[in-house]
DNA sequence: GAGCAAACGGAACGTTGCTCCGTTAACGAT
DNA sequence: ATCGTTAACGGAGCAACGTTCCGTTTGCTC
């Protein structure tokens, strides 16, 4: 990352204004539209909130996953910082895990279509996937080990089919009130818990 | 059950001989197109591929929801049967459910983006939907009370949530090698158990 | 065979994702 | 302050898709 400076390399020429105001326009005119009618929602919608031409979009987000990613990337952070701290504070590893998933599942059900698109093997979205992934592993690896080093729970279970298990149950949470992702989840964690 | 007589009147006609064998031929023809595409290939793909036109296809099947229905009609209904014969043939009505979900689970994996469309909110969407839930619900809700019945699971859970998590866990299966929805569905059934 | 309703086919329309290019205006140089 | 360069903009245009609509064809009955 060198191309455009933030922060690190003073002088070097940042965007023009105008570029630079309407990102920000854009992600704020895309955080509401997301709110209101789903991550999947058109282009020209978005556009027309933020009062700009699609072709301004596309330059600033090539990709919808672009776009996805820099709505959320505050929050995907604060959940991937928040696992040591909660492997520091909670009383067992296994407790741990199970706030950490809960953090993360409270994060997607409250975006709309969000946990539908990030296991979508649609092209146009990998990037998307790719992010959490890179992001959220590691974490959920790391409180993984630590709960099955205790002794807490099985160790044959990958961080990896975790996430995207928990990501799948939390698909259609709205749009559906008798359905609870949260119930479910918490029942696929104590699957995870050591027989005996 | 044969076809749609209009009941009180005098036998209903049936329908013309190039309407039969065009309902036939469609099936046929989305049957083999969903294997290669998807239940979400293009309506105009499957229209090609039955050599008609696509008003032919609305005619027939007035959404999407009533062709997967039709294509896969006999396999639900299959499903469904078997849960009672294996409550009757296996040793505890756990394990009966457990085979059953299994069964479950090997169907919606074997059939492209089927799981996926199974819990869109999409509105066409809901007749599928409802189909689903209404030849499976009571089926699974038999197996649990019968599994709760026993002491094997704790009886909170209700069977709609269940199989919507166990769709929901099918979700993407393909496309994924690294991801089994199996193993998870068995760690969800796990935590079923009830703690002792 | 004639008449008619059922069934057909595909053109046409609306919506979307995405690209392409003529136009505008920001910014450094003067 | 003005000028020239060019980054950035806007939206028309195209392709793919779902869905409808209606002129045409065809099976069935008499």
């Amino acid at each position: 990352m060198n191309e455009s400076d933030e922060g690190a390399g003073h002088a070097a020429r940042s965007k023009r204004a105008d570029a630079r105001r309407n990102e920000k326009t854009l992600l704020d005119a895309a955080a509401a539209v997301f709110v209101t009618s789903g991550v999947e929602a058109p282009v020209r919608a978005i556009a027309a909130k933020a009062g700009v031409g699609m072709g301004t979009i596309y330059r600033h987000f090539p990709t919808r996953a672009d776009l996805i990613i820099a709505v959320y990337r505050h929050q995907v952070e604060a959940c991937a910082e928040a696992g040591p701290a909660l492997l520091a504070t909670s009383a067992t590893p296994h407790a741990a895990l199970g706030q950490w998933i809960n953090l993360f599942v409270d994060f997607l059900v409250t975006k709309h279509g969000l946990a539908a698109v990030l296991q979508s093997d649609n092209a146009g979205f990998d990037t998307l996937h790719a992010y959490f992934l890179d992001r959220l592993v590691p974490v959920c690896t790391q409180l993984l080990d630590a709960a099955a080093g205790s002794g807490e729970i099985r160790s044959d279970v990958e961080a990896y089919e975790l996430m995207r298990g928990v990501g799948n149950l939390c698909i259609g949470a709205d749009s559906d009130p008798r359905y609870d992702p949260r119930r479910l989840v918490e029942l696929l964690i104590a699957g995870l818990r050591r027989p005996h």
